[in-house]
DNA sequence: AACTCAGGGCCAAGC
DNA sequence: GCTTGGCCCTGAGTT
């Protein structure tokens, strides 16, 4: 489209960024053509660039990211005039240019969970000037342009910089994700064989490369910054409560109750995914989370409070699928999502489940949303590494990963093809795998964990610090009374299980350092809450 | 001061 | 009558 005033397909040319590329790089960039020298990126959308929404031709950037001139002014009626649209299907519909009049629901939905905001519409309606995204464009645009100058640049520099990893894998070595039927519990259940897959996500036989080489090397300056969309993402109401956002604006997509015990249809009773209710023991998993017989002690009655906001594993499973799907449609049938995308979609999609618990929590309820925030940016990889952790725990086969939707990895080709840092990080962490299952965890003292890590009195900017101290003390006696009970044979438990905290704590730190090294190379999908929380940190 | 570009408004076309 | 989407206007921020 071609607009009067506008120059949205104009070219980028290419630029040079001084300060934000190593020697090398730089050096390649110089010798390559004659540029223009400019401190700010351009980056201008290119001809080609489609509107993550429905496909369309961008138009430049619009309430947040780039997008089609229709999808804007799409979201801009739709929250304008407060539209509150119904899915007449699954709310699932297709989106794309021919189809994205067909359903308003689906087509909203979607503006929102690519990352379109709301509160980029004026409440009120001035005309002209200039938004307070504009350091999120900014970031954006440095991001592209460093995936382009990455891209353009890639064989001599991977080959000269990954030691371990000269050979990339082409597709006879790719690493395929275990179809789970061949080797997790799920089996044979339709759910798995007809929902589960969605098209090229893992399927047999459509390969998916494990792109997760690294240089360590490559710092770069971090971009500016916009917190906005964490605290609407994760806080909704937070914008109420400060009086910044008119009433009748919803933040943040309604979700269904984490507690609502989700059946996928067709899935068997033995489908680890029917984990039914926060309550229920887990007893299909191969390594048996315990769940011990409990008195009606007030320590019990504590810790089945902690239990009843736990996530359940099938609802989060959908999520993810759902959301795999979502972003797979999108894309052409040449664009597949690579293995390390889907592993960060997979992971975004379980932190938002963990800040979900949180905010679900009771005892996280009770502080003042300062702090919560506060302490979720400070723990939110210590609680994906938990997570993660209690997955494999309860659903992990030997050697192998088990993924949030149920697939699994063997530990082995990761190692094999992944680049140092990454290999590094499976490696710790399987060890750690192993030492909780012989300590036999059982789902009380995972979520007591949880809540260790969650409710930290060391971050000092917690105005509510008694309050969070006392409740880590609580959770803190409650575990232990919890081990001594269950575990009467087995004295140290309790003290086994806090020495593996630390380990926890380190190898979030380092999961963090990689996703952020990844994310300055622009290999993290944009506008996810995790690229949100390793910006809060990093700053 | 000129330019940029993202937000809002207008309105013909389509349903 | 409502929605869509292309085009143009506006004005704060940038050069």
């Amino acid at each position: 489209m071609d607009l009067p005033g506008h120059h949205p397909q104009q070219p980028p040319p290419l630029v040079h960024h001084p300060g934000n590329y190593p020697e090398d790089l730089l050096t390649l960039e110089e010798s390559s053509t004659s540029q223009d020298l400019k401190t700010e990126p351009d980056s201008r959308p290119e001809p080609d660039e489609s509107c993550p929404v429905c496909g369309d031709k961008v138009s430049g950037y619009h309430y947040g990211l780039l997008t089609c001139e229709s999808c804007k002014g799409f979201f801009k009626r739709s929250v304008q005039n407060n539209k509150h649209y119904t899915c007449a299907e699954q709310q699932s519909c297709p989106m794309n240019l021919s189809q994205r009049k067909r359903c308003p629901s689906c087509r909203f939905q979607k503006c929102l969970a690519v990352g379109m905001k709301r509160e980029a519409v004026r409440a009120d309606r001035m005309r002209g000037g200039r938004n307070k995204f504009g350091p999120l464009y900014r970031r954006d645009r440095q991001i592209k342009q460093q995936k382009v100058c990455h891209q353009a640049n890639t064989a001599p520099y991977r080959i000269k910089m990954e030691t371990t990893q000269i050979h990339r894998p082409t597709a006879p070595n790719d690493l395929h994700l275990m179809s789970s039927h061949t080797s997790v519990p799920l089996s044979s259940d339709a759910f798995h064989q007809s929902h589960m897959y969605p098209s090229g996500i893992g399927q047999l036989g459509a390969p998916m490369p494990l792109d997760c080489t690294m240089n360590t090397d490559r710092l770069l300056t971090p971009p500016s910054l916009s917190y906005a969309g964490l605290y609407h993402r994760t806080f909704p109401g937070y914008l109420q409560e400060k009086g910044e956002m008119p009433p009748g604006y919803t933040l943040a997509p309604v979700r269904p109750t984490l507690n609502n015990s989700f059946t996928p249809r067709g899935t068997p009773a033995s489908s680890p995914y029917l984990t039914p209710s926060s309550t229920t023991p887990l007893t299909q998993a191969p390594t048996q989370i315990l769940d011990t017989p409990s008195s009606a002690t007030p320590t019990s009655s504590f810790l089945s409070q902690l239990l009843v906001g736990e996530q359940d594993e099938s609802q989060l499973c959908a999520k993810v699928h759902a959301s795999l799907q979502r972003e797979q449609a999108n894309r052409g049938k040449h664009d597949r999502l690579n293995t390390f995308s889907i592993m960060c979609k997979m992971a975004d999609q379980t932190l938002f489940g963990l800040v979900e618990w949180a905010r679900n929590s009771a005892l996280f309820k009770e502080l003042n949303v300062e702090d919560q925030m506060v302490l979720l940016q400070r723990c939110w990889s210590e609680l994906l590494v938990l997570d993660h952790l209690c997955r494999q725990v309860t659903y992990g086969k030997e050697g192998c990963i088990y993924l949030v939707t149920g697939q699994q990895i063997e530990v082995s080709t990761i190692i094999s093809q992944a680049g140092v840092t990454l290999s590094g990080l499976v490696s710790r962490t399987q060890d750690l795998v192993s030492k909780l299952k012989a300590l036999q965890l059982d789902r009380h003292e995972f979520v007591c964990l949880k809540y260790l890590v969650l409710f930290n009195p060391d971050v000092k900017s917690v105005q509510s610090h008694r309050q969070v101290e006392q409740t880590q003390e609580r959770v803190n006696r409650a575990l232990m009374e919890h081990t001594q009970r269950s575990h009467p044979g087995h004295s140290d438990k309790f003290g086994q299980l806090l020495l593996r905290l630390p380990e926890v704590r380190s190898i979030s730190l380092q999961l963090e350092e990689y996703l952020y090294q990844r994310h300055l190379l622009g290999d993290l999908p944009c506008n996810s809450l995790l690229t949100e929380m390793l910006h809060t940190k990093h700053n």
